[in-house]
DNA sequence: ATGCCTTTTAACAAAAGA
């Protein structure tokens, strides 16, 4: 089985690049971000035709998460991380597929530091923690994916020094981060991969792409029980090449 | 030092992204 995850950059304006990166990679699940449309403006006729079952939470101009699934409709589980009923921003979505649980999250960017924006994304960061102990404790099979936001080491940007004062790079969101994967959480590609250069992001100019300059933002975290079904993992970099690419390539695992 | 591009919203720039 195989299971991705993409930032988008706008659902709409990239649904043909998204269509064809599904048609050509055929994951069995797909966790989106950044869909960057109202709730009734989600292209799921597109979806189905191109043979998904979606759920979806969208909202106007910013945010906006789904997950497709081709093995079966995804149940919803939750649509939001709970301790904060005044955020109403789309950025979570857990779901039930099999017997799996797959949080599809698109953490708070937080630039700029200090600021209100950097607070949102500890505070969201706070309660991810305490919901994904929950979700740890629970023994079942559990994914956390997403654009996370976070460049965990300095192995996964190109120029760490100049992120050093940078909402996706300071100690305390890096802290956050490893104090996550403290639970007992397993990066999927660091496991497989752990001291390549893997980029998930490439900015939009400066020739970011060609050159290279990246960051791994996108993460898959395991549970110890999905952990011994890992196989293979890793990101389809080509597709961040195609014209009209959002600026994040997508993340795939395959599990037994 | 810098959002240098791109998307969305809306009707022009502005906000946001990372």
């Amino acid at each position: 089985m195989k299971i991705a995850t993409y930032n988008v950059n706008g659902v709409n304006g990239r649904l043909p690049v998204l269509l064809r990166w599904l048609s050509e990679t055929q994951p069995d699940i797909a966790c989106l971000q950044e869909l960057k449309a109202p709730q009734e403006k989600f292209p799921e006729e597109a979806i189905l035709e191109a043979g998904y079952e979606a759920l979806w939470l969208g909202q106007k101009s910013w945010n906006g998460v789904a997950v497709l699934s081709k093995i079966g409709k995804p149940e919803v589980s939750r649509t939001s991380l709970p301790g904060d009923d005044s955020d109403d921003a789309s950025r979570y979505l857990e779901v039930k597929v099999k017997d799996l649980i797959i949080a599809c999250l698109y953490l708070p960017n937080g630039n700029p530091v200090p600021g209100p924006k950097f607070d949102y994304k500890m505070g969201w960061f706070e309660r991810l923690d305490a919901h994904a102990e929950m979700l740890i404790n629970s023994g079942k099979k559990v994914i956390l994916a997403g654009d996370f936001n976070v460049m965990p080491t300095e192995n996964d940007v190109y120029k760490p020094e100049k992120f050093k004062n940078d909402a996706l790079f300071l100690p305390e969101i890096r802290e956050a981060f490893h104090n996550l994967i403290g639970q007992g959480w397993t990066d999927a590609i660091r496991h497989l991969y752990p001291n390549e250069t893997i980029y998930t992001f490439w900015d939009y100019f400066r020739n970011a792409y060609q050159r290279n300059a990246g960051m791994r933002i996108d993460h898959f975290l395991l549970s110890p029980e999905v952990l011994p079904q890992l196989k293979k993992a890793g990101v389809d970099t080509d597709v961040r090449g195609w014209e009209k690419s959002s600026d994040h390539g997508p993340v795939w695992i395959e599990l037994k």
